[in-house]
DNA sequence: GACCAGGCACATC
DNA sequence: GATGTGCATGGT
């Protein structure tokens, strides 16, 4: 059965290709710049992920051990940097507390009551735990973010009001149940939004859309 | 100098 | 449940 998500897609990823998310050298690093990238450019984002690994703090036990303030001035440049220090303190004592610091561990346990344990991290909200699932664990769970929602309300494919796990489902009951179909889906679209949505409230992703052959 | 970027928690109604 | 606000840097 072939469906509109079906189509959609077969013509963005047609025009766009592949895009090898999510941009890190491991799982760790995933995570990490998922709670980073919360309302954030991604090249802030790098630059605070960069200066990490620059110090050789990327890992979970090097960042548990260091300070909150510490944290804080090495993600400078990802903004929010007191919060998101904040956060990610948080989400490391969850990890250490519930799974001994082993992501291996934390990916072994059923993804429906995984997700309910990360949306309970103070911080972790729908997307970044999503992102986390998706991405770093390779679970299939379909992410949305503002892009997302964007390029579908302008397609007339969900109401104004569609909360998150509306538009969650909505791809979860029309596509295949399938981890690298989500994750070059959701990436794909984050590509459109990026490349034409230069604007907030452009109507430019239907015209664009109808010029991929 | 204004606007925007791969959210989330919290207060208030 | 809906709406408003604080959190902050760096590129355009």
């Amino acid at each position: 059965m072939t469906g509109k998500l079906d189509l959609i897609y077969e013509k963005l990823y047609k025009h766009f290709g592949p895009q090898h998310w999510w941009p890190a050298d491991s799982a760790f690093e995933v995570i990490v710049g998922a709670i980073l990238t919360q309302n954030t450019n991604w090249s802030n984002v790098r630059k605070a992920l960069n200066n990490l690994k620059k110090h050789k703090l990327l890992k979970p036990e090097k960042l548990y051990r260091i300070s909150q303030k510490r944290l804080a001035a090495l993600i400078r440049s990802a903004g929010y940097f007191n919060i998101k220090a904040k956060r990610l303190k948080t989400f490391l004592n969850f990890l250490f507390q519930s799974y001994q610091g082993s992501l291996k561990k934390m990916s072994g346990i059923d993804t429906g009551i995984l997700r309910q344990q990360l949306l309970s991290v103070n911080g972790i909200g729908p997307e970044t735990a999503d992102s986390i699932l998706l991405y770093a664990l390779n679970k299939p769970v379909f992410v949305v973010d503002t892009y997302t929602k964007r390029i579908l309300l302008r397609h007339c494919l969900i109401k104004e009001n569609a909360r998150y796990e509306d538009i969650q489902d909505f791809f979860m009951k029309n596509l295949k149940r399938d981890a690298k179909l989500f994750n070059e889906y959701h990436a794909i679209l984050v590509r459109l939004g990026k490349e034409i949505c230069i604007k907030k409230k452009p109507r430019c992703e239907i015209c664009a859309l109808k010029n991929y052959k």
